[in-house]
DNA sequence: ATAATCAAAGTCAAAGAAGGTCAAAAGAGG
DNA sequence: CCTCTTTTGACCTTCTTTGACTTTGATTAT
């Protein structure tokens, strides 16, 4: 093995698939001295190896009681697809294209209708109160971040 | 479970929901003593856990017999719910205020986890590349939406 | 009645306990 | 060498815990 990094990252590989669930649950400061490097050293790891493009999510909490928990997500073909449709969406989006894509992704059975009312209800320009070249660009950006959740969240 | 706060927090629901009522009431310093922990640990548990965006309300008298009463905030009328969420958003709202009312939207079987973290994953900061005030303005815009889109989407 | 006293609950700010960020320094590979 | 990745550490933000002090309500003594 070549370097901490890696190293930790193994193990918390490790962690996640005797857990059995998925899941796992870790102190940033334990790990941390258990592999004897500074706590930001996780953060590294984590921002490198555990990404959504690498099938994990990621949560904390900050604080007394503190913790990042670290989910690994089923991606199947769907990532392909929603993969396709995001470089399709790239940096502006009319609320016409918006519709297709939020259609298509019904028809697909990716979201349900009533996801697919709710992400259409935000794209609408009443509801994006900007002016036009901003607005378009939020509305990529907001329907590219949905399609993330979307494709990470499937427990 | 990882801290006090958190500990009561579970204790209080389930007090609520075994009473069976809705309702309960508690002595800040008997609660404290049970938890070995300062009495006004009690009012932070209740001031970022039990508010209004949780759905809560909570009712309190002091001196001699004093108590605190934390009342779950009804659900029962579907409309009656949001409708109040709605006037609790106003014309701006912080990322923090957004996440607590997604969570009681879930929490009340309003909206599902998928579609949590979608309506999530829209008002987050990130996402919402604008300056402050218009950033909060525009959260409390899409939020309202959404919940007009749930509302009328169902039933 | 009034005042004094006791019994709650409320407020607020400081200290403590996590995790996050960012950029500089150090290493590894070509 | 030059570039890309990894390692480190100083500093930041968020959340929790604690305790001194305040306010309010009830009870008791004058």
């Amino acid at each position: 093995m070549r370097n901490m990094s890696d190293i930790i990252e193994q193990y918390l590989k490790k962690l996640i698939e005797e857990s059995g669930t998925e899941v796992v649950e870790i102190k940033r400061a334990h790990i941390a001295e258990k592999f004897d490097c500074v706590p930001s050293q996780l953060n590294y790891v984590i921002k490198t190896r555990f990404t959504n493009e690498h099938g994990y999510t990621v949560e904390s909490k900050r604080g007394g009681g503190g913790y990042i928990r670290i989910t690994k997500v089923e991606t199947h073909s769907k990532a392909e697809y929603l993969a396709h449709l995001k470089r399709l969406v790239g940096e502006q989006l009319s609320q016409q294209n918006a519709k297709h894509i939020i259609q298509s992704l019904y028809e697909n059975e990716v979201v349900t209708q009533k996801e697919a009312k709710i992400i259409s209800a935000v794209m609408d320009r009443e509801t994006l109160m900007l002016e036009l070249p901003y607005r378009d660009r939020l509305r990529a950006k907001i329907l590219k971040r949905v399609m993330d959740v979307i494709l990470y969240s499937e427990e």
